[in-house]
RNA sequence: GGCGGGUUACCCAAGCGGCCAAAGGGAUCUGACUGUAAAUCAGCCGGCUCAGCCUUCGGGGGUUCGAAUCCCUCACCCGCCA
């Protein structure tokens, strides 16, 4: 996979090409941070918080940044939070809950495994998996408080926006929340002491950890250092499609199966698609720009969408469990009469979803419960009576109803549906 | 340490003894339209053996025929004063 990554040629310079994929929202002194990028090989850094036992999109992102630097001939350094996980940084509306040092670990264990495959360990450039427990853990709260504390203002602190916004609210702020910022920064120092590194990149709502380092280096060391913040990816209404509230798409495939990962791109709206292009692919400006004509003159191909989600997916779970994924998505949306789809090629699809076991008799709500289609029997009801149930793609109109002997397709299978598009499988036992 | 305010369903937020499973908004979900899109309109939106019943309004304990609403207490949060 990372054999096949590339930079586009076409840009003059990594710099230009983070900016046309839109990828630079703030960044320090761009003349700055051209020229020390332009001047030859340096070392940038991204860090990655074990918050939860897998990544998501937004660190996608972050993780694609690091690596289009390392393509261009930089160092990247991936940091995962063994410390900082365990303060945890302030979200804007309420205090975190403390994990346990144990979880925590597991979970760091579990993120260093994601960041790997994304960066090339291998050659001049070779990339680094640090853990920032390794120099905060050996710390003294006195030498903390003497030779960093010293160099934070309050004042200063006060001011980001993740510490203002909690103080503005009724939710206030702990003095552990509150220190995140001086432990990022010291991230950065140790990172440009210890290996030289004078780039941090990170999202634009990081921006205010991001400085914390660049002033402390600046204080601690005389150096300027730089840092791009990247835009929250958002869709094209504004929401936020990787946070925590629910809908977060991950990178685990046992927390966000490769085939749910296909359908949430091939499901892209069109003023989306573009943008995810830029961001999500190593695809050329070229052929972005031609899919940008496609979604254009004809949307209801979408053909973007196609190619995002094969992309994109073959990135974060590789081509055999792409070409599954896009395979499935074929057969259970292609004709509509599931019937016609050959078993063996059926079989393979429903691998793909979430299925249960059920027999002739099984109610249709109790199925559509344990499957995960409902949350409850009254949900799975209420879905039948609005008419938003299917099997086999055919409307259920009875709430009592149960599972047929006629339903099953090739004697083994059927295809519930809730809505649209979500599916699921009941395979007789 | 003192005084005052607060803790409501996924989120925000009303309610201030019965008409409260709890207003309103947002999100999610479903339908119509469509392209497995967006926008728009409509509906749903605690659970169940569903014209009824059960469990919810920070935790625990009271008062009352009856509490999210009153009292006590514990925890946490906010503000002002020290």
């Amino acid at each position: 996979m990372l054999a096949r990554q590339h930079n586009d040629p076409s840009f003059a310079s990594v710099w230009e090409e983070l900016q046309w994929r839109g990828l630079v929202h703030v960044s320090t002194d761009e003349d700055a941070l051209a020229a020390a990028l332009a001047a030859g090989p340096i070392t940038a850094y991204c860090g990655f918080d074990p918050t939860a036992p897998s990544l998501h999109l937004g660190h996608l992102t972050q993780l694609l940044v690091l690596r289009r630097l390392q393509l261009a001939g930089h160092r990247p350094l991936g940091l995962v939070g063994g410390s900082t996980g365990l303060i945890g940084d302030p979200r804007p509306t309420s205090e975190r809950v403390l994990r346990t040092k144990d979880l925590v670990a597991d979970w760091v264990a579990r993120i260093q495994a994601q960041v790997a495959p994304f960066l090339d360990f291998e050659g001049p450039n070779a990339a680094e998996l640090v853990n920032n427990l390794d120099w905060t853990a050996p710390l003294s709260a006195i030498d903390f408080l003497r030779d960093i504390g010293k160099h934070y203002r309050i004042g200063t602190m006060l001011k980001k926006d993740a510490v203002a916004a909690r103080l503005n609210s009724d939710a206030g702020i702990s003095y552990t929340e509150f220190s995140y910022q001086i432990l990022q920064g010291y991230d950065f120092l140790e990172l440009y002491r210890s290996r030289g590194c004078v780039l941090q990149t990170g999202g634009s709502d990081q921006w205010g950890n991001l400085t914390s380092g660049i002033d402390l280096i600046r204080r601690a060391e005389g150096v300027s250092v730089h840092a791009i913040g990247t835009p929250l990816i958002t869709d094209s209404e504004g929401r936020k499609f990787s946070k925590s509230e629910g809908t977060a798409i991950w990178l685990d495939p046992s927390e966000t199966s490769p085939y749910a990962f296909f359908q949430f791109w091939l499901n892209s709206a069109d003023a989306d698609v573009v943008p995810r292009l830029k961001v999500f692919t190593f695809l050329d400006r070229e052929e972005i720009e031609a899919l940008e004509v496609a979604v254009r003159e004809r949307p209801g191909a979408r053909e973007a969408q196609r190619r995002l989600a094969w992309e994109v997916t073959a990135l974060v779970h590789g081509d055999a469990a792409a070409e599954a994924a896009r395979a499935a998505s074929a057969a259970l949306f292609g004709s509509g009469d599931l019937a016609a789809v050959d078993a063996e090629t059926l079989a393979a699809a429903l691998e793909e979803l979430p299925r249960t076991t059920g027999e002739p008799g099984r109610r249709l709500d109790e199925l559509l419960t344990t499957v995960g289609l409902a949350k409850s029997n009254g949900d799975a009801r209420r879905g039948i009576a609005q008419g938003g149930v299917y099997v086999n793609n055919r409307r259920v109109e009875d709430q009592d109803a149960a599972l047929a002997e006629a339903d099953l397709l090739h004697g083994r299978f059927a295809v519930l549906r809730r809505g649209k598009r979500t599916l699921a499988a009941v395979v007789a036992p």
